[in-house]
DNA sequence: ACAGATTGACGCCGATGAGGCGAAAAGCGC
DNA sequence: GCGCTTTTCGCCTCATCGGCGTCAATCTGT
């Protein structure tokens, strides 16, 4: 199955009793902008899948922890670091690289709206761009699926977890917040009830700055640090 | 750091241009007997840790889906087959084994109460044992850790998933179940209101069979086949 | 056989929370 | 000042949840 299980020239100096599969780490980061959900997606290439479109991802160092590694990935294609970071699931069906057995753990990263992404349809040799979700191009290895995935998790962590907050700015108003919600779920959300409920979760605060534009001043919030992220959980069921 | 990075006998005949990881799976097997929840571990046999109980798990095959090599794992050790399967964590701090870089995949399962489990308490080589989720010995590697995250994500599913009846023999009654959510939730449950929920969920069927014993005999029931195993979700937040 | 104990099953009631909606407040551009 | 937009406050209603009383069916001990 491995071109490279028997082979053994200088090229191939890591030997072990067993075979072993290669590991590897890809993100799927998620952001806002332009009113729409977007994903960051690579341009492979080499084979296989060359030309085509995939995750940013790569091989786990040695001595690398899994989580280090999928951050690693995230600040070599876009250049943000600290964004919130999570393990998603690892893939590991035996035929998803035709180069042979590649288990790779997946991360979901949520970028700010506001953070600087470099190499935005740069013409770098790795060439990185956002895709909205709804727009995506046909993509190598399982990425469908793990992207897929990865937005259904996003939309129900949205609704039990405060998460939403890592894809705005620091400060943000109550109607941009909204936006994200709407934006990622898909449906739209009463104004006044929404306030009334993520007023009640007590886990933003506001600020003595507002934002201007068009109507009436909208009170800034930031989201306060000390609160839990995980909302404290009705039960739902039985 | 691996020892056998650099060697090159007839005993290391699988080479590769970099350095792996190997990549293992674990598997934290809840069942609920004699009134409490239980966690399936082995003693190991040989260093590191021998003596030492662990979670039942092992290598990955190269050809082998990682569910797979998850279900294949449980079944020799406990022979139970077609047990609920999911994926839950993949640990990989490069720390976690002594012997080298190890990645595992852990799987929690859940066993019914009435499923034959062989080899408990025996003397085989490799002696398998339940342990009550309150009373652990010491454990190998992480998997103290990986233990806890387990049973705080069991307990996750449980008040927002149909899952409880994969702990319960295929026919059940009310008392059982709610008997199985009290444990595992650790607190007692109002048996009219569990009642009246669980029957308006529409996951359960009764049957025309009773259960005879103590009192007035109870109706037993069933999972439904078809039910989704997903409650819908009521938004939780905001 | 009968009384009491034990467990199962049905239904009401008040409190709580969520969604729907009206209306006032505060700036902006003309 | 006047319309327009957007924010913000507050009320009303309905569904749901948890708490509880009560009856029904069977077992057990005498």
């Amino acid at each position: 199955m491995l071109l490279n299980s028997d082979t053994r020239d200088k090229t191939m100096p890591y030997c072990y009793e067993y075979p072993r599969p290669a590991v590897t780490v890809d993100v799927i980061a998620f952001t806002v902008r332009e009113g729409r959900l977007q994903v960051l997606l690579v341009q492979r290439e080499r084979p296989p899948f060359a030309g085509a479109w995939a995750l940013p991802g790569g091989f786990v160092g040695m001595e690398e922890p899994l989580e280090a590694a999928a951050a690693r990935e995230l600040a070599e294609e876009t250049g943000v670091e600290g964004a919130y970071l999570e393990q998603l699931y690892t893939y590991g069906a035996p035929d998803r690289d035709p180069r042979g057995r590649v288990i790779t753990v997946a991360y979901f990263a949520l970028i700010p709206a506001d953070a600087p992404v470099r190499a935005e349809g740069g013409d770098d040799a790795a060439q990185a761009r956002w895709f909205p979700i709804n727009a995506l191009p046909d993509l190598a290895f399982d990425h469908a699926e793990i992207i897929a995935y990865a937005l259904r998790r996003l939309r129900y962590k949205l609704e039990y977890t405060a998460v939403g907050f890592q894809l705005l700015p620091e400060t943000f108003t109550l109607s941009e917040l909204q936006r994200v919600y709407e934006i990622i779920l898909g449906e739209s959300l009463d104004k006044r009830n929404f306030r009334r409920r993520i007023l009640k979760a007590d886990i933003i605060e506001p600020l003595d700055a507002f934002r201007t534009g068009e109507g009436r001043p909208a009170r800034l919030y930031r989201y306060k640090p000390d609160a839990v992220a995980e909302v404290k959980a009705r039960r739902l069921f039985p």
